[in-house]
RNA sequence: UCCUCAGUAGCUCAGCUGGUUAGAGCAUCUGACUGUUAAUCAGAGGGUCACUGGUUCAAGUCCAGUCUGAGGAGCCA
């Protein structure tokens, strides 16, 4: 009985996004959404959350009672039945005329903290749950979506399975990060071993317990069975980063692809990063329409040199069209000491072979010199993770990183080192323990492939297609250092 | 974690070399108007000047510490 009556009032209401694809012709209709502005006692603008773009509701002089007009307020929920004619206004093609108006939840004006004007994202992260209901993050939050769904459906595509890595996990030998600490026992009075030292005999799982840093080494697993894996999930820092590119809590994309070098791997993550872009731009053309325009305006307040040369929607054409470059570390040393920035002295560190590049190097190589996406690949050995492949050379592994415009890296890979000798070599130089990645070396134990794979930030990807600034905005509840609010 | 900047009304901000009762715009409320597009016009209410301590006849203003936020750096995705 009672999900009849829900079904029914679904079928009921038509979204604004459908409504507004509809001829304006009488037809009678019922609308359901929030209250935007309500203007001259006559006319709401009703947002349903289905689009930015809001529906113009006329409520004729006269026809409603004062003291229900009186509780349409900015966020009130309302419930209406009305024709949808052509608008005689100018703003809008059609409009609501409506026959009923029912509220369904009041906003007392008086407390609710949006107004119909212009606020600070500052501002908006500190009521981060009332914020939804702005067109800036509206469209943020529609795009983060797609963006997501495009993501399940490429390794779809491609035969992919979606692998479900743990986030409590014990390994704690990768050394991605700082991590969580996930225990029951009492913080104020832990039980101890003989030494002095936690007993994590006696936790929940009889042994210490992290959140999990990466699913990569789990997704070898996978890829080394399935053939071809993806990860999805959030992963965890405990670094005490204060940066508009960190996150406490973030999520993050892992394919892990056997029978892969590191030519294929950077194919991949380069038709990717396309597909995804690809699928906003033709399914959220609105939302990004709107993010570009306020990108526009926010960049007025810059100096001329300071502003974007493109808008959003242009850089992102940009990206689709374009090859990705692709240059070896060595090569990209190379460009940064012939650099006149090199040579008048701007940077900030030193470039040498061998450094770990800074910021400001990876920000020349893809805003100054390239000006667009670069794939860098073969780093030195000593800077990159045990489980790389080791080129022939002895110096170098084949690693790649993608940096792009704006945001720096964005996606981190390599292919793995698929050969057990070189691998627990290289353990032992690092002082990683063997013992503890049994399981991990297993995978090389018995029937080991040559496989690759690369780790790819979602948030970082959802600022480049928004152009939002900081990736405490592309996240619906972000985690931070002092601060996990809501 | 380091460096820099900031914290004054619900929001955005002004407040000079310390000196009467701390201001503006927007928002809100009341009234007017009624085809408006962040409507308009008139009026009203609204403040522990982040917190703690100090200097001083006197502190929003100066000093110290703390907290919070922002930008940059490091770490990284």
């Amino acid at each position: 009985m009672r999900l009849f009556k829900e079904a029914n009032m679904i079928q009921k209401r038509t979204k604004i996004r459908e409504l507004l694809r509809m001829k304006p012709e009488g037809q009678s209709l019922t609308v359901m959404g929030w209250v935007r502005t309500f203007r001259n006692n006559q006319f709401i603008a009703l947002n349903d959350g289905s689009t930015n773009t809001n529906l113009q509701v006329v409520a004729p002089l006269g026809v409603f009672d004062e003291t229900l007009l009186k509780r349409i307020t900015t966020s009130a929920s309302l419930k209406i039945e009305g024709s949808l004619v052509p608008s005689s206004g100018k703003g809008q093609a059609m409009e609501l005329v409506a026959t009923s108006i029912e509220v369904l939840g009041d906003s007392d004006p008086e407390k609710y903290p949006l107004q119909p004007k212009k606020h600070s994202l500052e501002f908006l992260r500190e009521i981060a749950h009332l914020r939804f209901r702005t067109n800036t993050f509206g469209s943020v939050f529609r795009v983060r979506h797609s963006l997501a769904f495009a993501i399940h459906q490429f390794f779809n595509e491609r035969g992919f399975v979606y692998l479900h890595t743990p986030v409590i996990t014990a390994s704690d030998a990768e050394g991605a990060g700082e991590m969580f600490r996930v225990t029951t026992l009492p913080f104020d009075n832990p039980p101890r071993n003989e030494d002095g030292s936690v007993n994590f005999r006696e936790d929940f799982f009889g042994r210490a317990t992290n959140l999990t840093v990466s699913g990569q080494l789990e997704g070898e697993l996978g890829a080394t069975a399935f053939g071809e894996i993806y990860t999805f999930g959030p992963t965890f820092r405990a670094e005490n980063s204060n940066t508009t590119r960190h996150l406490a809590e973030f999520w993050m994309i892992e394919p892990e692809m056997a029978f892969y070098d590191l030519e294929d791997n950077m194919n991949l993550a380069e038709s990717f990063i396309k597909y995804i872009i690809g699928y906003a731009m033709e399914h959220n053309r609105e939302d990004l329409e709107f993010l570009a325009q306020r990108l526009q305006e926010e960049e007025k307040a810059l100096p001329q040199d300071k502003r974007s040369e493109w808008t959003l929607l242009e850089k992102l054409e940009f990206v689709l069209k374009n090859d990705f470059e692709r240059i070896t570390y060595t090569e990209a040393i190379d460009i940064l000491l012939q650099s006149p920035a090199y040579k008048k002295k701007k940077f900030q560190y030193d470039v040498k072979w061998g450094i770990d590049m800074q910021s400001e190097h990876e920000r020349y190589l893809v805003e100054k010199h390239f000006r667009k996406p670069v794939i860098v690949t073969n780093y030195p050995k000593e800077i990159k993770a045990f489980y790389m492949r080791q080129d022939d050379n002895g110096k170098t592994v084949a690693a790649m990183d993608i940096l792009a415009p704006g945001i720096g890296e964005i996606v981190g890979g390599s292919q793995r080192e698929e050969r057990m000798d070189k691998l627990t070599a290289r353990m032992r130089e690092m002082h990683i323990p063997e013992e503890e990645l049994y399981w991990y070396l297993d995978t090389r134990r018995f029937g080991t492939v040559p496989h690759a794979g690369f780790g790819l930030g979602f948030e970082r990807m959802v600022q480049f297609v928004t152009g939002m600034g900081n990736i405490r905005d592309v996240i619906p509840f972000p985690r931070t250092p002092k601060s996990a609010e809501f």
